[in-house]
DNA sequence: TCGAACTTTCAAAATATTATGAAAGTTTAT
DNA sequence: ATAAACTTTCATAATATTTTGAAAGTTCGA
């Protein structure tokens, strides 16, 4: 396989990936292809690379932004805007994690709170089933936020090194 | 909060987090249904609990079966099927990583080994940066597939005491 | 074999999401 | 102050996903 052609598997398979995952299409495209571009690209650019429009392009580069996953750079005597995304795989987990936990873990888990203090009827079944499902999903849910949590705190060498020997 | 509004958001709950991991809302919302029912259901209290159709109820229940979540059971001289929900939290959880794995990291897995092999000049920027890009994206998919396996393999035991240890 | 009870299918409709591109807005150099 | 260079907005269009419900299919008891 040539690289060019290598590349748009990539761009391709990183955005099944990502609309299977909440992340739009597109989005995840436009990672990808900075991904795999050493330098920054203008909007035109990845307009014309990936066949999107101006204002697909502009809204997609503000949200990858948003997500923390690349950055505007600037050139001196240029008014052109430049986007560089990341290479380091453990700062995009961890950006994802940290995103993901702050959009959709701690709201759930707000709302499991209020439900675990639910008063009810200790005799009936249908109070003791929603307070075992509830109380137990709320330990689950808290123990994947303490996940997140280390994740996001910890340093790459911890990654690449305790987690691996831990699941090996 | 009373028991019937707090049943109803945490079936609100459950459906949005379903949504925002790429289970559609109705299923993620069925399945929260029978999470808090203690006995079984037919597919025609599910329609009139959660006010959908004959068709989509039938299409949803077929889905959770074919996700592990949910069991049809017969009762002895009766036609109809009843629906019943596991609600061991970890045995969800498990399900749900089994079946991600199975229908969406695997196949990215597939693709990552294939451009890893990908040759191209050692010197050119672009050559460099996708063959980083890609031999570290492999790098942490095959890590988060290490620990699928685990958890799929792990018992509950095994959760609930050494994964709250490690991530302290 | 019939028909009632129940389940499944699937084309069409409804809804939701994403993309377009022209117009408006902004910034900067002169 | 102006205009060129560039960015952002947003109503509308295109696409994708989900839902409906009536019709077809299946199963079982009599």
């Amino acid at each position: 396989m040539e690289l060019p052609e290598a590349r748009q598997k990539f761009i391709e398979a990183w955005g099944k990936l990502g609309s299977e995952w909440g992340i739009n299409r597109t989005m995840a495209q436009v990672h990808a292809l900075l991904l795999l571009t050493p330098d920054a690209l203008t909007t035109e650019e990845i307009m014309e690379q990936l066949s999107i429009s101006r204002g697909n392009a502009n809204m997609t580069l503000r949200d990858l932004i948003g997500w923390g996953l690349i950055e505007k750079q600037h050139r001196p005597g240029e008014r052109k805007e430049y986007f560089y995304a990341d290479k380091d795989v453990w700062n995009i987990a961890r950006q994802v994690a940290k995103e993901r936990r702050k959009r959709e873990l701690d709201p759930v888990i707000k709302i499991l709170d209020e439900l675990s203090k639910v008063k009810g009827e200790a005799k009936d079944p249908a109070f003791k089933t929603f307070n075992k499902t509830v109380t137990d999903i709320n330990k689950l849910a808290k123990n994947v936020d303490k996940t997140f949590e280390t994740m996001i705190k910890a340093d790459e060498s911890w990654f690449w090194g305790s987690i691996l020997k831990i699941f090996k």
